[in-house]
This record gives structure tokens, sequence and C-alpha cells, in this order.
DNA sequence: ATGAGTGCAAATAGTTTGCAAGCTG
DNA sequence: CAGCTTGCAAACTATTTGCACTCAT
């Protein structure tokens, strides 16, 4: 398992969620590529007969809520979740063709929040997707 | 009309496109507010009859496309549409809880670019949204 | 043993498509 | 009057919810 998948798991474990099977192996599909997944697809990802789709639904939707894992939404709306990979906050670069993903760490976090808060909002979040046609797609 | 609505409709105009009522309908609710509106959402805005609910997807993907909206994702993956407001590309600071929105001139769009096309990747855009809490709301 | 977690089925939300009829240019 | 546009109905995709059962702690 991989230490990335051991760290998430200490983190569930210390808000007192538990680690079942399912959990175990959706972690270990988020791990093993910096490529967001939607749900559909980290579903497919899994041996046959792990679970159920919407217990991948339900465990993303809580990882996130739990913060090991970031979502983003695809241009098409679909909601994508992927761990942190130990670098926080970050965005990527998706080819829209072949689904290629590069990690960003360019983000404008601060100056958003900075904008936002002259305006009097608080508890700020941004939602940033990258996309475009890979080099192997043309 | 709105001097905005003229212009969009030159635009259609331009590209061979026809002006129906329906099309002028949801221009207008559309030039009303600088807030995005979802298709359901600028529906909702429409007289009652004016048009059906398909026709205004149809639309507003059909204006996309002519150039004279441009899109975004909302944080749970409904698609939005406003126009350019004159001003171009931008983005938005949308209060999460009653949906006030404040627009933002920031964006990182060239930076963005630049980074993509040292992946190689062409045809680059992006989705960049901003939610929080407003003053009214807390 | 107890309630968080899961599976299955069904409901929902948002959006798209097929086709015949209507209206714009 | 040609064919772009629309309306209506139905299909579709992504996601959520209800409920009984199961399993981690």
């Amino acid at each position: 398992m991989s230490e990335l998948v051991q760290q998430s798991i200490e983190l569930l474990k210390a808000q007192g969620l538990r680690i079942t099977g399912p959990r175990k192996a959706i972690l270990e599909v988020l791990a093993s590529t910096e490529r967001p997944f939607s749900s559909e697809e980290a579903f497919a990802q899994l041996k046959d007969g792990s679970c159920d789709l919407v217990t991948v639904y339900r465990c993303l939707d809580q990882f996130e809520k739990s913060g090991i894992v970031e979502s983003g939404v695809r241009e098409n709306g679909t909601k994508v979740y992927c761990l942190g990979h130990g670098h926080g906050h970050h965005h990527h670069l998706t080819c829209r063709l072949c689904g290629r993903t590069e990690r960003i760490d360019l983000c404008m976090g601060k100056e958003l929040e900075a904008v936002a808060k002259s305006f009097g909002f608080t508890k700020v979040t941004h939602v940033m997707e990258v996309f475009g046609n890979c080099p192997v797609c043309v």
C-alpha cells in the first residue's frame, strides 16, 4: 500500500471514520496517478466487485469533507476528485480529447481571496480547470 | 431594447443566424444583469410562454458557439452563461447561499496558456469560478 | 452490539435528441 | 419557400436518496 494511502487512512481514522475495503480500494486508485477521477472513472478502475458505484460516490464525497481529496469540475460539469498527492492545492491541465492530465501549480488563490474579501465575502473557495488539446491528439 | 442586445443581434445576423422571439427574449434576460444564468434560471426569467426550456438550452448553446456569451460551471456542475457585457473574458465571485454575483477581472489566462503551451497543448481554455458567503448571508 | 458504511433500487436534476410543425429571411 | 428554429416527448447522464442489511470498531 502506498505511503499516500497510508497517510489518508490515518487522517480518516483521526476523524473517527472507518476503514473499509471499498475505501481502501478507492484510495489506491486515486493514489495511482495524479489524474483526477470522476466517480464513474474511479469505479471503472476498481477490480470487479470491489464495491458499488454508489459507494464510490459516497466515499469520494466523504473524502472531500474529510479534506483528503480536492474536487474540481470538468468542462462538461462532471465532478472530479484527486488526492492532494502531498502537494496540497493545485490545478490541472487536461486534454479534452484523451484525458491526459498535467499538474499545474499556478494558482491565484491569495489574490482571489483578497478580492473576495474586499466585497465582504468569506469562506472563499475557487474551482479552476484548464483544457486544451495535447500534442499526441494534435 | 438594450444596446448590448442590439450588438448581440448584429453578431447573430452576421453569422447568418435568425432573429426570433425566443432569442431576443433570452438575450434581454442575459443583458439585464451581470449575473451568469443557467438555462433553467434564464428560462424562469422569461415571461410565461416566451418559449420552451429546451429552446433556452439550444439558444444558449448556439450563442456560445457564436461567441456572444461565455460559459462557466457552478460548484455543483451546472453550466452557466453570461453576455460579454462589452468587457470580454472575465470571472465571477458568487455567493453560494443567495447567488449574488460580483464580477472579477482577475484572470491568469495568459500565464495558463504559457504553461499549457510548454506542455505542447493547444486550443487552451479555462474555467474558473470563485465562491464564498456574501456579507448579507453572514 | 451498535451505528457507520454498503448495496440495490428507485428517484432526481440537468441536459440532449428525434421528429414533425412553424416561422424567418 | 427552403431550411433554420421551435415545441413536445422521450431518452440520457451524472448524481442522490431510501431502506434494509452488514461489518468495523
